[in-house]
DNA sequence: CTCCTTGTAAACCTAGTGGTTGAATACGGA
DNA sequence: TCCGTATTCAACCACTAGGTTTACAAGGAG
């Protein structure tokens, strides 16, 4: 699996989206990012599991403690994929609308020929 | 469950990313789509299903065939939610930055006056 | 040294995903 | 009308994902 499916399958997750929101403010251990929500503690580790797979975060040690650190870099790779697509998306509007007017113009002389002659 | 997450869930896919970026350049029916990939025209079928309700591609109707069509409007959601936590994190760094370069200084004018008295 | 706190690991369950095949539907052309 | 093409629907299967619980490891505090 490549980093950037990792990425997208990590943000698909309501809840990892919101540690993520979270990690923005401020790093955090895991049990101040698991006590807002209604899981077990394991599950919100498994989370994280995910999240640092994908790159995102990076869990460093403090005694017992494990401080979750987001790593934003990684959003740029999302922005450059989704950028060139949405890129060329527009591109293809513009050739679209170029077309369209090329013919719209023809149309009218045609016409303004037609109402001359 | 949000569109955010359908987005993303989407877009986790890496055939799924492949059609999507395939439909960025023109639209193109479900077994035009399916042709490149060694699956079953059905699993290709899910696919766009998946991608439609994403709110990523639209089916519209041309007899037998089914031309799909990217909506790339959606790609903003992602890039509002992106952007909005990037930003954040940039803010966090800065301020960050800020508290280092204060206490820098302070540190500076402390040993000057120690060698200064 | 023992205990409490913080966190991970392992085993398990359920629901969902991506794939298959086979049948059903919808439509244009001979 | 009957046939072929394009596509979806339905049933099924293997695997993954997110959750649980129980057990374990690691490190400070008493």
């Amino acid at each position: 699996m490549d980093q950037l499916s990792r990425v997208f399958g990590a943000l698909a997750d309501p809840t990892r989206r919101d540690i993520v929101a979270r990690l923005t403010r401020a790093d955090a251990t895991v049990s101040e990012l698991a006590a807002p929500y209604d899981v077990s503690l394991q599950a919100v580790s498994k989370h994280l599991k995910v999240l640092e797979e994908a790159g995102l975060v990076t869990r460093t040690k403090d005694a017992q403690r494990r401080p979750v650190h987001l790593e934003a870099e990684v959003f740029d790779l999302v922005n450059k994929w989704i950028e060139r697509y949405q890129r060329q998306a527009e591109q293809r509007y513009q050739r679209l609308d170029a077309l369209l007017d090329e013919l719209n113009e023809r149309d009218t002389r045609n016409s303004t020929e037609g109402t001359a002659s």
